[in-house]
DNA sequence: GAAAACAGAGTGAATGATCATTCCGTTCTT
DNA sequence: AAGAACGGAATGATCATTCACTCTGTTTTC
């Protein structure tokens, strides 16, 4: 049985996980997660260069991932409203299916790391919501907004709602998808 | 020439605060906030009791200030639509005003403290905003929705925005704060 | 094939840095 | 001069990171 290198470094990057989503990057500290993980701490180093650079890690991938499963089924053949509402539906959808991700998300954008990383992604130019937004915009269907305000008004309500959710302050369910997404399309539509 | 020891007081909430904006909560240790405010430490803990206690105390009073600000010229007697507009619109001005109000306000909801806050005002009953939200879902103007909801429409775009205004993603104008207060009027009304 | 030598993943006590907080000598106020 | 206010070095706590060592599996030697 050959021991597989990558089994303790998934290890490590969910035990951070968990715990940022649950304590935050400061009370997170690198003797818990390797605690948690079930390994050394001086294994993580072995792994990650510092803790950055596993933080980054950690994010590239469930980014990746959430982007991924958000736009799986939009294809550029449907109607535009329908577009929106299905990336917006499984964008709560996913957010609310695994909260710890959500968690680590809405922590490392309000971290000085995520303005970069945003910085980045806007100059890289590959941003699936902007091309989406911009089509739209030529189609005259929605408010000829800058990106950066419609993109506001499409994902500004959920995740407003998301920290009450994951607060407990209330549940979130099916029937309030349908409504917050309702609501955020009349935001953005001519 | 008296030492007034408000002065004091005040200086060192102020230089915490620009710090906090600046740097973040854990990149604004007391020897710096003393230094910025021209004290030594130890005067710190003569007007606070600990350093949780000086940020409370800043939040209360941003907080106050700013809630007493937005809503200086509403009147229940005006139209809601009218009230809505006029406080949307007070609210961004405000925090565009006092870039660092905002921050601090940012960081601190992101934070435990402000979850722990937020609960606190939600069973204390005393939200303006609630009260507002609720007289213009008895007129049947806005969308029945639950208040947590109604203020995720109302106040996540801009919320979201902030931070890109803040980063220098985007410059806000005036126009744009018409045009932003519009789309979230549209998001709330039925 | 057994024993010896090696490789390198894994470990966690030790290190050094950074903080919040305290304590006591100094300075101001009356 | 007494007492309050102040300053900042000293303290003790918490971390991220390092590094000398162990352990385990693999390769070489005879």
């Amino acid at each position: 049985m050959k021991k597989n290198s990558t089994d303790k470094r998934t290890r490590i990057m969910n035990a951070a996980l968990d715990l940022i989503a649950e304590n935050g990057f400061h009370a997170s500290p690198t003797s818990l997660i390797a605690k948690n993980a079930g390994v050394g701490m001086g294994t993580i180093y072995r792994y990650f260069e510092n803790k950055d650079a596993l933080i980054e890690a950690i994010h590239q991938e469930t980014h990746e991932k959430l982007i991924t499963e958000i736009f799986s089924e939009d294809s550029e053949k449907q109607p535009v409203r329908e577009r929106f509402i299905r990336v917006f539906t499984n964008l709560i959808k996913y957010m609310i299916r695994y909260p710890h991700i959500s968690k680590f998300l809405e922590q490392y954008y309000n971290s000085p790391y995520g303005i970069d990383k945003k910085r980045e992604k806007l100059s890289s130019g590959d941003d699936p919501f902007g091309k989406l937004m911009n089509y739209a915009k030529s189609q005259h269907i929605i408010k000829n907004l800058d990106n950066h305000v419609l993109h506001a008004i499409a994902f500004g309500p959920f995740i407003f709602l998301l920290k009450d959710h994951i607060a407990g302050f209330i549940q979130i369910d099916d029937e309030m998808i349908g409504k917050i997404v309702e609501a955020c399309w009349d935001g953005l539509k001519r």
